[in-house]
RNA sequence: GUGGCCGUAGCUCAAUAGGCAGAGCACCAGAUUGUGGAUCUGGCGGUUGUGGGUUCAAGUCCCAUCGGCCACCCCA
């Protein structure tokens, strides 16, 4: 077969997938409403300055972007992460009379040109919070918890959250100074790859997981311990948040974030057991720089986004498996022309009396159609065939007991839904815990 | 972008030293004149990812390419 296979790093979610997948979605879009987050849908590309000014232009997320130009000669890009699109939409749609902070959630697929692996895609999935408009700390803590609350609703299996504070423009530049000072005194003790960061991006070596470079990069100066008076009463007050919701999160001094609009917090699960380096499920911060970067007024920002294929992978194995697929309460089937059509009137009869219904389609065997039932998750089969027909009646069959009876055209749907009584939902709709 | 492992039926995998491409599951049909979740029988299903090369002969060896996985890089 020589079918024109998908895109490279794409995938199809398959119906035999699909109902983790709306259980993800659903505590998604719970959780963030329940905490009186709003959704917001942003498009799926944006001018490519939008996110060159957002990230910087010369993080990894930049060079991997899908750019190309319009027919009009615009220069656009898909969008490969959803935070700068929200703060476009803040100030687009001036949100900045509403009461601060504004709390939005999306939802949806994000492009980087990158090289495929388990867990990392050219096109993924996030989810993501953004509050905008206030800077209180406690709303730092907040959206860690609702992350949290998020991936236990989801049944993941252990993480840890680590957290950080990387200071603002007031202390990150002498703390930048006194770190490449450090560096640059061992900079013999270092990886290559190391030395050229430290000069480019020195913040990002202290994220090298070169096993050479960790005594080096442990006894490194420390943003946390460098921050200026502001800085440190926000630092101390997003603990203090934390503390009082009871949640269990390390320093991780050496924690940096790829795109360079982060400011102060930062923070980041990651899986227990299994934790390589495209591991993370999702992380967050805060980015009082951002709305300038993109030419919006000085406004602060905070959220987090994950990774959903990064949750799938994560979620406990004996949960996945007890989601249901789809199904249906009702399965018609039939033998004969005729009756077929007698199958596909009575169908829509008992679509319109508000239960779940599907039917054979085609020239097959009982046997099969049965089935077919079965495997559908139906609780009755109705069959229509020679018999029936000319008495124009159905034979109802319920698949649970096995017990059947033959009624009437006319009665039907009054004897099936009677026999489903308030039981018409399936395995896969009532999987909320 | 760098390095490594791997691509055989829709899925999971076989195929001795280069020597006739197979099995289970799934699907369809029958055993059971018209009855599912059990069993048995048969059928459908392949340009062995693709394109070259070596050879009397290539799933097997060589080259290229595409794709998947793993480690870097980086992120979600």
């Amino acid at each position: 077969m020589t079918v024109i296979a998908s895109p490279r790093g794409t995938q199809d979610i398959l119906p035999a997938s699909w109902p983790l997948w709306r259980h993800v979605l659903d505590r998604a879009a719970e959780t963030a409403e329940s905490s009186g987050y709003e959704r917001i849908e942003i498009p799926t590309f944006e001018q490519t300055a939008l996110f060159m000014h957002a990230t910087g232009e010369h993080t990894d997320v930049a060079r991997e972007m899908y750019t190309f130009e319009d027919r009009g000669g615009e220069r656009l890009s898909l969008r490969p992460e959803g935070t700068a699109s929200v703060f476009r939409a803040y100030f687009q749609h001036g949100m900045r009379v509403q009461p601060q902070p504004v709390k939005l959630y999306y939802m949806g697929p994000m492009f980087r040109y990158e090289r495929p692996q388990a867990g990392r895609f050219r096109e993924h999935h996030q989810f993501g919070c953004e509050a905008i408009g206030s800077e209180d700390a406690l709303l730092d803590s907040s959206l860690i918890r609702l992350q949290r609350d998020f991936y236990r609703s989801c049944h993941l299996r252990p993480f840890t959250i680590q957290i950080n504070s990387i200071g603002d423009t007031e202390c990150r530049p002498a703390f930048l100074r006194t770190l490449v000072e450090y560096l640059r005194k061992h900079a013999g003790e270092l990886c290559a790859d190391c030395r050229q960061r430290i000069e480019r991006n020195p913040l990002r070596v202290l994220d090298c997981k070169v096993e050479s470079c960790q005594p080096i990069l442990d006894a490194a100066p420390r943003a946390v311990n460098a921050l200026c008076d502001g800085c440190r009463n926000h630092w101390n007050r997003l603990r203090e948040g934390l503390e009082v919701l009871g949640i269990d999160a390390a320093l991780n001094p050496r924690l940096v974030r790829g795109l360079d609009y982060y400011t102060r917090t930062v923070w980041e699960f990651v899986p227990e057991v299994g934790g390589s380096a495209q591991s993370t499920i999702g992380g967050g911060g805060r980015y009082d720089a951002l709305a300038q970067a993109i030419g919006g007024s000085p406004t602060p920002g905070v959220g987090f986004s994950t990774g959903l294929e990064r949750v799938l992978l994560n979620i406990s194995d004996d949960f996945a498996a007890q989601l249901g697929r789809s199904a249906v309460d009702i399965f018609v089937a039939h033998l004969g022309l005729e009756a077929e059509v007698e199958a596909l009137r009575l169908t829509g009869e008992l679509l319109c009396a508000g239960c779940r219904v599907d039917m054979a389609f085609g020239n097959r065997s009982l046997k099969s159609q049965m089935k077919q039932a079965d495997g559908r998750g139906a609780r009755l089969v109705v069959v229509i065939g020679d018999n029936e027909l000319a008495l124009r009646s159905a034979t109802i069959r319920d698949l649970r007991t096995g017990e059947q009876q033959t009624v009437v055209f006319e009665n039907v749907t009054e004897t099936a839904t009677a026999l489903l009584g308030g039981q018409r939902t399936s395995p896969a709709s009532n999987d909320a815990p």
